[in-house]
RNA sequence: GGUCCGUUCGUCUAGGGGUUAGGACGCAUGGUUUUCAUCCAUGUAACAGGGGUUCGAUUCCCCUACGGACUACCA
């Protein structure tokens, strides 16, 4: 294979959309697996929808990944500039490389006359279509019916004009797509679309390929929304006398339910995020969530985003950026849409979660706790968080972690260890506090009480010893116990939380359970 | 409407002319656990329909249905 050069180019109209970086990770694995370049192109030819912090947005997204290009703006400009907006001069030159040739032509209509031809074709049950079946025809205004020096005057005018490529007719285009297969397509039903805007700019389908030609892209791999264009595409490589890249169109990424692509209101309404990082719009001030505030790792998005729409053919399904780069293949992408489901991605980032050492989760949990921990009143002390504390917060994320699926879960599941039980849970309360109750427990404060090494197992072998002694069994105590210290009937191993909070607190929880039940 | 693309459990998918149609998520049940969860085990559930071709079709072909994309001086 000749050197491979792929590129995502992305238009900066918005924050980046899972799909989108979906591409971007697949051109990413397949430069990689085959010691190619990834290239980051940026598409910002419509000044009409420019967002300014979109170009950053997208190079943070991909920086988070860890699947950053080789070259983009700024880095490696081999083949710069590489934003469309920086290469005007190029694309003008070679739309009139087309008209020169014939393959191009200029055209006058307005976007009124055109809505009027449009309007008027409907209402004959036609469907209008700017090729050959009218480019001639007298109603539209264009260099193929104006003598040449009516359209020199009119351009020297000022006249606004766009330029248009002229389809071939009675043709059958036989292309080929990696993933599809052969795709044919008759040339008359194709428009003439407009490759040069009236604004001095390139439309997608220009710019495209010129830039795919001279940044040398061997492989173009983009969204399925692009195959109905791919007709065009080749035609205009041929148009040009070059050679057009291999190309591969990848299956679209449907709504979890109903019908449609991803859209951001899915994500809304079933509270998921439909982007990588979180995203202010700064017009309306609208903040739309991101897969990291939400607490999902890289390695969870990386991981079922190359699951949509490609599968390794093996039953393996944790794979980390490394394994994908080594698996992935073209030939093992689908074909059909798939269908975004939330469930599987929380799953992935509980198995990353599990992989993470604790101390690494720490500093992610500190973080939350210094947030929430001023609202809760009920705290038994202070924490700082530093030194021993910090070494605690270590100690309890080892107990619950594998509970979670993410670090926002650990509060409600180690609440308890930071504020002592304001109510307790009544259910439990009625079954498991009986009347024989307070005094097993005011004896149970005095067996604590007398431990001088107050550790979980040193308090567990104690208390085990007490109940054999005493012929109690370990349903009368343990419940009401676990009550006391927690609140209700959830939470790790229950000695491990009397040695977190420690003697004086495990004492005073007891106590307080008996005055208030 | 036109053009193009697609269709295996609820979802992501493996498979491929003769299979008990496999795995994962979810869900359910059981086991472990003093509790809850985790974990483990088991179960649940699919080849869109109709015609061909064939000894045999879920697999190949055609049609229909359904789904999707595109049909802008947006990408």
């Amino acid at each position: 294979m000749t050197q491979v050069r792929v590129r995502f180019a992305p238009s900066p109209t918005g924050p980046l959309h899972i799909g989108g970086v979906r591409t971007a990770l697949f051109n990413y694995l397949f430069a990689k697996k085959h010691n190619g370049t990834f290239v980051l192109r940026i598409e910002d030819t419509d000044q009409n929808r420019y967002i300014s912090n979109a170009e950053q947005y997208i190079i943070d997204s991909l920086d988070w990944l860890g699947i950053s290009p080789d070259e983009t703006v700024g880095i490696n400009e081999k083949f710069g500039p590489y934003r469309q907006s920086e290469r005007k001069e190029i694309y003008r030159k070679h739309i009139q490389v087309l008209v020169d040739s014939g393959n191009a032509y200029y055209a006058f209509d307005t976007a009124e006359d055109l809505d009027r031809e449009r309007k008027g074709h409907e209402e004959e049950g036609k469907t209008f279509v700017y090729n050959w079946h009218n480019r001639e025809k007298g109603r539209l205004v264009n260099s193929l019916v104006l003598s040449t020096d009516a359209v020199q005057k009119r351009i020297e005018n000022g006249e606004k004009y766009v330029v248009r490529f002229k389809s071939p007719q009675d043709e059958i285009l036989i292309m080929n797509d990696i993933i599809r297969g052969e795709i044919k397509i008759d040339t008359n039903v194709l428009d003439d679309k407009i490759l040069f805007k009236s604004d001095g700019m390139p439309t997608y389908h220009l710019a495209n390929i010129v830039d795919d030609h001279l940044m040398e892209i061997s492989h173009v791999i983009r969204g399925e929304e692009w195959l109905p264009s791919i007709a065009l595409h080749i035609l205009l490589y041929r148009a040009f006398g070059w050679n057009s890249p291999e190309f591969a169109h990848l299956p679209l990424i449907l709504k979890p339910t109903g019908k449609g692509k991803l859209s951001k209101r899915d994500g809304d309404k079933l509270g998921f995020p439909v982007f990588p990082l979180a995203y202010t719009n700064e017009a309306t001030e609208e903040v739309s969530r991101g897969y990291k505030e939400d607490g999902y790792f890289p390695e969870t998005v990386l991981n079922f985003l190359a699951f949509l729409g490609w599968n390794p053919g093996t039953e393996q399904e944790l794979f980390s950026l490394e394994d994908l780069v080594q698996s992935f293949d073209l030939d093992r992408v689908n074909k059909s849409g798939a269908r975004f489901d939330p469930d599987k991605t929380k799953w992935f980032n509980q198995h990353y979660l599990q992989t993470k050492s604790n101390e690494e989760i720490a500093d992610l949990y500190i973080e939350e706790l210094h947030q929430i921990l001023p609202s809760e009143n009920a705290t038994y002390r202070t924490f700082d968080f530093v030194n021993e504390d910090k070494k605690m917060v270590i100690k309890i994320i080892s107990l619950i972690k594998e509970r979670a699926a993410f670090v926002s879960d650990f509060w409600l599941l180690s609440n308890f260890f930071f504020i002592r039980p304001s109510e307790y849970d009544a259910k439990a309360s009625k079954k498991q506090w009986k009347e024989s109750t307070p005094q097993i427990m005011k004896d149970l404060i005095t067996i604590l009480f007398n431990i001088d090494d107050f550790s979980s197992s040193t308090i567990e072998t104690t208390v085990k010893e007490w109940l054999t002694k005493n012929e109690l069994g370990f349903g009368k105590v343990m419940p009401p116990f676990r009550l006391a210290l927690v609140g209700t009937m959830s939470g790790p191993h229950l000695f491990d939380i009397a040695e977190i909070i420690g003697k004086e607190e495990t004492i005073a929880r007891i106590k307080n359970a008996i005055e208030t039940l």
